[in-house]
DNA sequence: CACAATTTCGAGTGCTTGCTCGAGATTCAT
DNA sequence: ATGAATCTCGAGCAAGCACTCGAAATTGTG
């Protein structure tokens, strides 16, 4: 019943998968540096000592390979070092705050696609727009169940809160990439202060 | 003495000023839509209808143009139609909010310019730099006086606050940029609560 | 080993970029 | 009016862009 004889895939070699990856980690690179637009094919082979040629064979499109480039930032996000879920909701986001500190290149890269991605059809806008309403649902989860502890100040919007908490984020990052001295951590921690009760000591054991 | 006969020169014609404005006008536009590096002078010479020779006349370079637009930026921002300097601070910054929201080009550029501003050498990071630094001050300032009067929350830190209100600024904006439904002036108003307490009613009376 | 699928790459595609050149059209002080 | 300075523009430049093509080198399966 085989009409049409098809080539037998093999799928990828075995260092296909080590080649793509450091790829990705030139890309982000170079788009870290100089941006999507600015940052080009050439720019990320030479960077990982290929042809541009053959780095089209890995990644079809430019577009392709930003948006693994945004998939392993994601990646390189989620990756918590030590101490991940153990302390509550703001210790956790200063905690954050402080880690990637020490990894600018990520924070540069999503400062710059983050503003390129306004522009018209974007390849990171989607990215960007599910980040933000993902980001902003989990953070007001995490609010409400503070809430419900009665550990929120009164009068404190969950739902605004969660949104100003990226965007004091975000905001503090660009501006901690113009001049180091800005203390980003401080300034999300004193906000969270504002809203949030310091927990019982005992919280756990009750 | 007349060594060398240098030509005599007659500076600009009547016209170029309106010209060259136009020029800056169409040249925001297209910025804001594709950013300084998507944008190319001959999508702004197609916007205001002349070719891009006749535009690079009146602007050397690209890059004198987008120095040209930032100065005309601030300038649109600088110009408060009503009620300007009449109210508190907390007052004038979500006023002002309230009014960028109405011209979301503007946003839209600086957002945009803003994180490209990030890269290598781009022609608007000094701006930016500056812009911020000033801002910081200026707010700082502002936060000090309320602070003189007893109207700032105990444990304030002016200095990371008036960053703060910067950063959470352009941070909301760029939410809002992808989702409008984001209450920006709520946001801001929210947090300038929380660090200022409310004036008292007669407090030019006193 | 044999042979095909995968990976690599040099060369080249058509297109766009910021910018230059030289010349014609327009303005305006004299 | 005259003529030089200003303004405009078509043509063109070298460089860079993302991407294609065809073929050689490499890899791994049977």
């Amino acid at each position: 019943m085989e009409a049409t004889r098809q080539p037998r895939r093999r799928g990828p070699y075995a260092k296909s998968a080590e080649r793509r990856r450091s790829i990705i980690d030139a890309a982000l690179d170079v788009f870290a540096a100089r941006g999507y637009q600015g940052g080009s094919l050439q720019d990320v082979a030479d960077a990982v000592g290929m042809s541009q040629t053959s780095l089209l064979h890995h990644f079809p499109t430019k577009r392709h390979l930003l948006l693994a480039v945004l998939e392993r930032r994601d990646e390189l996000g989620r990756t918590e070092p030590r101490a991940p879920e153990g302390r509550d909701f703001p210790t956790r986001i200063v905690d954050r705050v402080r880690l990637n500190e020490r990894v600018p290149g990520l924070i540069e890269l999503y400062a710059i696609l983050c503003g390129e991605a306004m522009t018209d059809g974007h390849p990171a806008r989607d990215h960007y727009t599910d980040r933000f309403e993902r980001l902003r649902h989990e953070y007001a989860d995490q609010l409400r169940a503070l809430q419900e502890q009665g550990r929120l100040r009164d009068g404190v919007d969950v739902d605004r809160a969660a949104a100003s908490i990226i965007a004091l984020w975000d905001g503090i990052q660009a501006q901690w990439l113009l001049d180091r001295s800005i203390d980003m951590a401080a300034c999300l921690a004193d906000y969270l202060d504002l809203i949030i009760r310091p927990g019982t000591e005992s919280e756990s054991a009750g």
